[in-house]
DNA sequence: AGCGACATGTAAGCGGTTACATGATTCT
DNA sequence: AGAATCATGTAACCGCTTACATGTCGCT
């Protein structure tokens, strides 16, 4: 289950709860995974049930209560045997590939639209992913004091970033080949 | 959904069973999407609920009967709609990322490990998808006189080799930063 | 007075996987 | 005799999404 190793993996920095953890994601691992508050909270639940995490009430004034997630020393075991045990390849799904591969069946002028509208998303990411790259990362490593952590947080934006590049440069080829036709 | 709609369009060319469908996905949009055995005829019984498709029983001497499913003119329809209204930027997930992110909690060693893994990984898909850009597509486009659909066959199966480079070339550089740290 | 952020959750339903079940034919 | 392929499915389960529910604080 990866989003219960990545919640671990993040906890391991310091106690978070579900709030914290959908926030921590968005501004991290968000790039190369999603997950929704429910599913979150859901997960933390299984957590605590097979004894990763221990739960604890923090009382605010003014504010709800905060249920914190601390990681167990079971949960550090967990986690280290998850990240050392290879992977196998996931299949990665991509439903506009569906559309491009029935291409002569639609009109060549939507294709072309829905073309450039994904060349646009994908370069709205790529200019998220180089802000993330130069200033996110160095800013939430000096905050938590992770200088050892920044080369790997910079690999993992690197490899969205060349995603991005990649994405945007096929449609453009794309483009090119479908309007000179 | 677009595993209705995937099948949907690969009926379209021909009446087929869910045991083509399974074949017929696997060398086409496979690249891209996949689909159990199971799923599949799931979403034949709601696509026929839905009437998108109608089916007969086909017998044959010898062998079991096949449930052959031929597509109907609101599944058409559905199908022409369905392609030309564009997606929302569909969230890619690699599990591999969390644990590059989680790196610095790792043995240099596994990590390492994983990343050659996974490199091999996509060099077996680079040139099984190179064989499909220079034989399959020809090959099948022959068969099924779909001469006019090979642009767009190409075109996505181009964007699988791409893909499939831009995860190597990301390895390599991860593994020269590593190896020499 | 109303909105957005903070904070935690439940319930219903969908999409998908895995294991199980059946049975014939063909190849080794 | 046994394995692989053709062919169709069911049942149980898991992961995830969407909609719903509740309540406070701070800002405009």
């Amino acid at each position: 289950m990866p989003l219960a190793h990545a919640l671990l993996g993040l906890i391991n920095y310091k106690a978070l709860s579900g709030y914290d953890l959908k926030s921590a994601f968005n501004s991290s691992i968000n790039m190369f995974w999603d997950a929704s508050l429910p599913q979150i909270y859901r997960t933390l639940h299984q957590m605590e049930k097979n004894e990763w995490v221990r739960s604890s009430i923090e009382e605010q004034n003014g504010k709800p209560n905060r249920k914190v997630y601390e990681i167990s020393v079971k949960g550090k075991e967990e986690l280290r045997s998850w990240l050392s045990e290879p992977l196998d390849l996931m299949h990665e799904k991509n439903p506009l590939m569906i559309k491009m591969f029935f291409g002569n069946q639609m009109d060549k002028k939507d294709l072309i639209r829905q073309l450039n509208i994904r060349r646009d998303q994908y370069r709205t990411n790529l200019r998220k992913y180089e802000s993330v790259l130069t200033e996110t990362v160095d800013r939430i490593a000096d905050k938590l004091n992770a200088e050892n952590d920044k080369l790997f947080w910079r690999l993992t934006v690197d490899c969205g970033i060349r995603r991005a590049k990649m994405f945007i440069e096929w449609c453009d080829s794309a483009l090119e080949l479908l309007e000179k036709e």
